[in-house]
DNA sequence: CGAAAGGCTCTTTTT
DNA sequence: GAGCCTTTCG
């Protein structure tokens, strides 16, 4: 087979140009991970470069994998050999291998957003600021932010301008200071030190500007500087540097990816040669088309011609129902109907909406259909409770000097050990200057033990404090020669974690979730005993939600916007198409960040090959409270020969709508004089004779759910429902 | 020390 | 509505 014949010319140029640095911009469904593959082959079959030699970076680990397998179908020969991976999972690497050099312990452990979260809580407080004065999330994003311009805590204070910036400075230095003392690197910690240490090691910089010969990286709009600096240095030799992007599907700016990297691009190697791919092989034109009037909304974006030869297609259906349980079931019900009638299957469907709270309400709806689905987030595994306390075992095994970790589980299953103990134990250990877990009675220093801590600890306390230890120090030594299921197994027992969720709350899916773990540590059981935890671990800290997803069992999926970039599906419902949603509220007010939005809804529409559905409430509850939206502005933008109605929908501002937004500017008196209570008869116009189930005070309203005979049970706005009492 | 209850705040997206 | 924190009581 040759690896050019499926390609259209555009394509083909894109695989050919293998000298120099090449930009391709290629428009969604326009075939770029094709193009990356079959670059990547032709480069190994016709150009004779070793697999060795080339370094492809994807955006999550999933589309790694799936990389690596359309390549093993193009080329027999070996891929194993290929760099290939997201930007922190190679990057990692290079920090376990090379390290050393920069003064990085080869064991450091990963730190995710959450123990992030918990270090800056730290952090503040050991510099004497209150974390409820100062958002803890606030300061890891202005951190991060100085982390993605490599920025050290220094440098930071001496640019630092204002009162919130000095705050950050403080914290930003203690913070850097405990990863130090822990062995520990968040992810932007990965990036950066990974630059670090090609710029201050030049001769593992040239070691590894020689080996790699061509480089390739996908989804390139969602890099970060850190990661273009990362890309320019490794390209520093030979400049064969290929980058594909597409600047609309831009939708990370919020992790500091940084669209100029396109711009920087350009201008870096004027010498690039620039490639489109506009021609779209996925969708029908009318979805093409319904996208391209979102995108094109647009102020500041280049215009790009976008074209398919596919059918004509369906109209995009726009819908709006009245709460969100409404907007789930219609969901569920369109799904079905689609099912029954042949025209798609469950796995053809996905649920994409812009917040991982709206998953929900559809959800529930989906039990209560009994439609199978999947989720791809929620609350994520790895995030859960039980999965992290037993990573956090692992990984004190693995490094002890992790005091995150060890705080975790010090007292999980509870032992005795408090807060007081905890803390004692901490201030102990930093004043010998060691480890919280060095200064644990078993493991203090020969010299420092039992006299330095008796004054701390009562004998009951130390006696805890030393079983933990022993316990610890049991684990550290099967680590040794155990495989990493047998060691897992060993820590969920020992630990006495097993009994801890068995008997505990929800045990049953606790227990599930211990055991769906320990499938994933299956895949490391014949790895050397050292080598299993430390790829366990790593793989564990960067894996994401999308790289579980499963898409060969025939169910619907639900999955945020975000995690949908770069998937397909013939069916796609986008589910809250309000303001407030889709725009989120939070970007109202910054024009970029709207635009971001609109791209985000881009996204979404474009992952479709045949149908689209724009879905809205009119009413949702939001943090609690129930709340009235009008319907997205994107909606808008979408001219009417391109759109069917469903549900309530009307063209433009639907009937709900208008009765309350024109009830809202002038109140209608009336409304108070009807008085219901649960048990009144009551009767409407089109539902007939009911009887009122609850009644209840909203914002502005009172909502009233009604039983209605034949109609059923119907939840209603007083407002605008005209009930009429029936004595 | 720890379980339970009450009160608080803040809600986007994730490698 | 949930997750986090504090308070209270055994």
């Amino acid at each position: 087979m040759n690896i050019l014949d499926e390609l259209n010319p555009a394509q083909r140029e894109a695989v050919e140009a293998v000298n120099g640095p090449v930009l391709i911009l290629a428009g969604p469904g326009s075939g770029k991970t094709m193009v990356i593959a079959h670059r990547v082959a032709y480069l190994i079959k016709v150009c004779g470069v070793s697999p060795h030699r080339i370094m492809a970076v994807t955006f999550t680990n999933k589309a790694a994998r799936e990389m690596e397998e359309r390549l093993h179908r193009l080329v027999s020969s070996s891929v194993r050999e290929l760099t290939l991976g997201t930007f922190h999972a190679i990057c990692a690497r290079i920090l376990r291998n090379e390290g050393r050099a920069v003064g990085i312990n080869p064991k450091f452990v990963i730190y995710d957003d959450e123990d992030q979260i918990s270090l800056i809580k730290r952090s503040l407080k050991e510099v004497d600021l209150d974390p409820k004065q100062y958002a803890p999330r606030a300061i890891v994003s202005a951190i991060s932010a100085a982390k993605s311009r490599m920025l050290p805590p220094k440098d930071y204070i001496e640019q630092g301008r204002s009162y919130f910036d000095e705050i950050v400075g403080r914290v930003y230095e203690r913070y850097e200071q405990i990863l130090t003392e822990n062995s520990g690197l968040d992810f932007n910690d990965l990036l950066m030190k990974a630059v670090q240490l090609f710029r201050n090691k030049s001769d593992i910089s040239s070691r590894y500007q020689a080996r790699y010969l061509h480089l390739l990286v996908d989804e390139f709009q969602d890099t970060n500087l850190t990661q273009y600096e990362l890309i320019k240095q490794l390209g520093g030799k030979y400049h064969n540097i290929c980058v594909v992007g597409d600047p609309d599907q831009s939708i990370y700016s919020w992790r500091f990816a940084d669209l100029r990297n396109i711009l920087s691009f350009e201008k870096d190697y004027p010498e690039a040669k620039l490639v489109l791919l506009e021609q779209n092989y996925r969708s029908t034109k009318k979805i093409l088309d319904t996208a391209s009037y979102i995108i094109e909304a647009n102020q500041q974006r280049k215009p790009k011609e976008l074209w398919t030869n596919n059918e004509l297609g369906e109209l995009t259906t726009v819908v709006e129902t009245y709460t969100e349980q409404e907007e789930a079931q219609f969901v569920v019900n369109e799904v079905e109907r689609l099912v029954s009638e042949g025209k798609a299957s469950l796995g053809d469907c996905a649920i994409m909406y812009r917040t991982n709270a709206q998953s929900r309400a559809l959800e529930e709806a989906f039990v209560r259909y009994g439609t199978p689905y999947k989720l791809v987030a929620g609350t994520r595994f790895y995030e859960r409770r039980e999965i992290k306390d037993i990573i956090a075992y692992l990984r004190l095994i693995q490094n002890p000097h992790d005091s995150v970790s060890l705080m975790r589980i010090i007292n999980v299953p509870g032992r005795g050990i408090g807060q007081q103990t905890q803390a004692k134990l901490s201030s102990w250990a930093k004043s010998m200057g060691v480890s919280q877990y060095e200064a644990l009675p078993v493991m203090a220093k020969p010299e420092v033990k039992e006299t330095a801590h008796q004054p701390f600890f009562n004998s009951r306390i130390s006696q805890t404090l030393t079983d933990f230890g022993n316990l610890m120090e049991e684990f550290i030594a099967h680590s040794q020669e155990l495989n990493l299921v047998d060691l897992f197994d060993l820590v969920v027992e020992r630990s006495g974690y097993k009994n801890y969720i068995l008997g505990g709350i929800e045990e049953e899916e606790r227990w599930e979730n211990i055991l769906e773990l320990r499938t994933v540590v299956q895949q490391y059981r014949d790895f050397k005993p050292q080598d299993g935890l430390t790829d366990f671990l790593e793989g564990v800290t960067l894996v994401s939600d999308v790289d579980r997803l499963d898409r060969s069992v025939d169910t619907v999926t639900l999955i945020t916007l975000h995690q949908a970039k770069g998937l397909e599906f013939p069916v796609v419902f986008i589910v809250g198409m309000e303001d407030g949603i889709l725009p989120h509220f939070k970007s109202f007010d910054d024009p970029a960040q709207m635009e971001e939005e609109r791209r985000l809804c881009y996204v979404g529409v474009t992952r479709a090959k045949q149908r689209v559905y724009l879905v809205r409430a009119f009413r949702r509850n939001l943090m609690g409270s129930s709340t009235v939206s009008r319907p997205s502005r994107f909606l808008n933008d979408i001219p009417q020969h391109l759109i069917q109605g469903g549900g309530l929908w009307s063209g433009e501002e639907s009937q709900i709508t208008k009765a309350i937004y024109s009830w809202n500017e002038a109140p209608a008196p009336s409304l108070n004089n009807v008085a219901l209570k649960a048990g009144d008869h009551v009767r409407h116009a089109q539902f007939g004779n009911g009887v009122v189930v609850s009644c209840q005070l909203v914002t502005d309203d009172s909502e009233v759910v009604v039983a209605f005979i034949g109609a059923g049970v119907k939840k209603l706005l007083l407002s605008f429902a005209y009930l009429e009492k029936v004595e």
